[in-house]
DNA sequence: CATGAATGAGTCTTCATTCAT
DNA sequence: AATGAATGAAGACTCATTCAT
């Protein structure tokens, strides 16, 4: 029946993973459609079957992710109510797609490095509409006298770059814990949500203060 | 004889000075030495010659641009006295660096991204004791019951991922300014020390905050 | 049972059409078996499973276009009385089998150009009954004073090359019309009986003249 | 001091040289780089390093040849006088190209097969010039009351087509020499002159006699 | 020191062909 | 008979690196 769909579908997830992985470790210039295929278990013009070439499974990659990210932030925030519930629920939100895609950040920032060269349009809108909903939050957070008036973009990209550097610093903190001292090792690098409840804390002390 | 030698010296630095600019657009596999050496009026045979290879160059330039970094930072920080003052002071001597190589960031970045495999043991050094020092500052804030207690290693990475993504993030933002709307362009992306402003007033109000 | 059959029948029908459209737009090795199957209709697999390869259904489409044509045009000729009329039957008849078959002059000279290397012995022979006719047609208007001495083979090439250029150059001509000027688009390109009429006139001056 | 320039046209002379031969035994699509790379004994980067690609091989292949003919055929008509010694010149330029640039023939048989969709536009201008050659000598001669109102293009196809279905089914005619008596082998196969010859005369009858 | 030609190992992509259902 | 997924062997083109002058 949909024997032959289950076996697709199979195919183009594996690629999809595979191909996530490969993107965050050696960026796209770096990774190989060879290795890609390779790792995934699938032949090589699969890729080129299912996929179309390098770039459409790049584009794949992201906005398969971000664009499921943006629409869920949409939900959760809607489902807050108060200014504060919201910027939880955003929190949350980039949260829950960190955890679920460890490989995303990585290749965001390669992709920022770059200038966005390789960015596919539809993802740059995904990540206009996540800035959209931030903005949205504050702006209105504001208007109710809770809020100060902060910029939206760079509490945002503190947000998201502070997560991102804290998270990929990861490995060099370890290989260097001699250095590093008690900062090579923490709770935060283990649970996420750790990492999150502090981010929260310093967004929220510089929403609400005085 | 000298003039020989200067000539060498300029051929080098011309070399240098354009990969560190290729390798932050394009990334070490995606930096063309064709490229390089077209850009920087060069013979290619002669980044062979006087470089070696590829690999080479590209340690080369990382550790030009990092060598002269670190220093200058610890120096700005300890002129200042209160703890609000040697936060303030701690964020303009990394804009002051930010100012000084524009490639830094981009090329700091993709390496936090492969996880710092290039990464130099003296850099690892150099990033440590930015770290020990904003450490010291909220420490000691928190012991004069001047700051709450925040976690340094996070507020550093906001710190420093905020600035890294917002600065990176504005040929992105340019480049799609249909859908970023008033996120395309905006002043902080001209003047660093707006942004900085903007970051100094986030990160006090999460440290000072009731 | 016998629906069936039609149905077979009717497919391989549908391959061969397209593919002898295809093969004389893009010849062998432009052809590609993925768009014959498209355009026909058909799977590709059924390409492999009703006719074998590439190479065959090449085979095919040569044998089946090539066959019915031969017999048609010793008639023709066969009907006509005095030499001149002769050669008008001759060149009428080449018109007459161009007229149905679009597509062979395109493959045949293409067969030509590549040595003849696929082409059938038996389409060989077609080719010879033809230039041994010709040729009895001028060497009897020689013996009987109406004819110059004319050599029957680069006559008929003239003929047959002429036509075959005029009418394959017609797309040729049209796409680059800015260059050719006059050239590119006329009368004799849509009606072939004018282009007959107007090599009829070469070959009769210069077979008749003084 | 120009051992270089001289290893240069060298190189790219056996590029092109081989690359004729190759387009004319396989057609555009047919032929392997590879193959070229291997035959003329270079190394393939090369033919990417001096030339482009292989569309821009094929052109310069066309070009290089027809771009001369067209030159060298209007200072042939030139030189001549009378409408006749104009044709003569005409016909003779042809001979000489077909005579220097054996592979030239195939190349242009499959193009025209083709529809052109390989032909490249200065290709295009070369072949409309020499049609216009030919049309302005028949105008000519036509006012000075020499010769008949012969269409052109239909003449210069006839020529241009005769002498290449001529030459092009040598080695079919000889292949089936059983089969095409007389007409298998001929002085006019081996030279070209005596062929040229023969076009000559049926061309002026026609376009002469009465 | 400097140059331009040369090299060989890839890299992405395509395509004829086959397989499983 | 028919379909869509799968395969492997090329094919065009690139690029870091080296050589000869």
């Amino acid at each position: 029946m949909n024997a032959r769909e289950n076996r697709k579908k199979e195919t183009v997830r594996r690629i999809i993973d595979t191909a996530a992985r490969i993107f965050a470790e050696s960026g796209y210039e770096g990774a190989r459609v060879d290795q890609i295929a390779d790792r995934a278990g699938v032949n090589k013009a699969m890729i080129y079957y299912h996929i179309g070439n390098k770039k459409a499974l790049y584009t794949r990659v992201l906005h398969d992710v971000l664009g499921a990210t943006a629409a869920r932030m949409a939900d959760n925030i809607n489902g807050a109510v108060t200014p504060v519930e919201k910027i939880r629920a955003y929190i949350l939100s980039i949260g829950q797609t960190l955890e679920a895609h460890p490989h995303l950040l990585h290749i965001m920032m390669r992709e920022l490095a770059s200038g966005g060269s390789h960015l596919p349009e539809i993802v740059a809108g995904d990540l206009a509409s996540i800035i959209g909903q931030i903005s949205g939050i504050i702006k209105q957070g504001h208007r109710q006298g809770e809020f100060k008036d902060v910029d939206p973009l760079v509490l945002h990209l503190m947000v998201m770059g502070g997560i991102s550097y804290y998270k990929v610093s990861h490995p060099v903190r370890l290989k260097y814990s001699a250095l590093m001292g008690e900062y090579a090792n923490r709770k935060s690098d283990e649970n996420v949500f750790d990492l999150l409840g502090k981010v929260e804390k310093i967004i929220l002390s510089a929403l609400i203060g005085p």
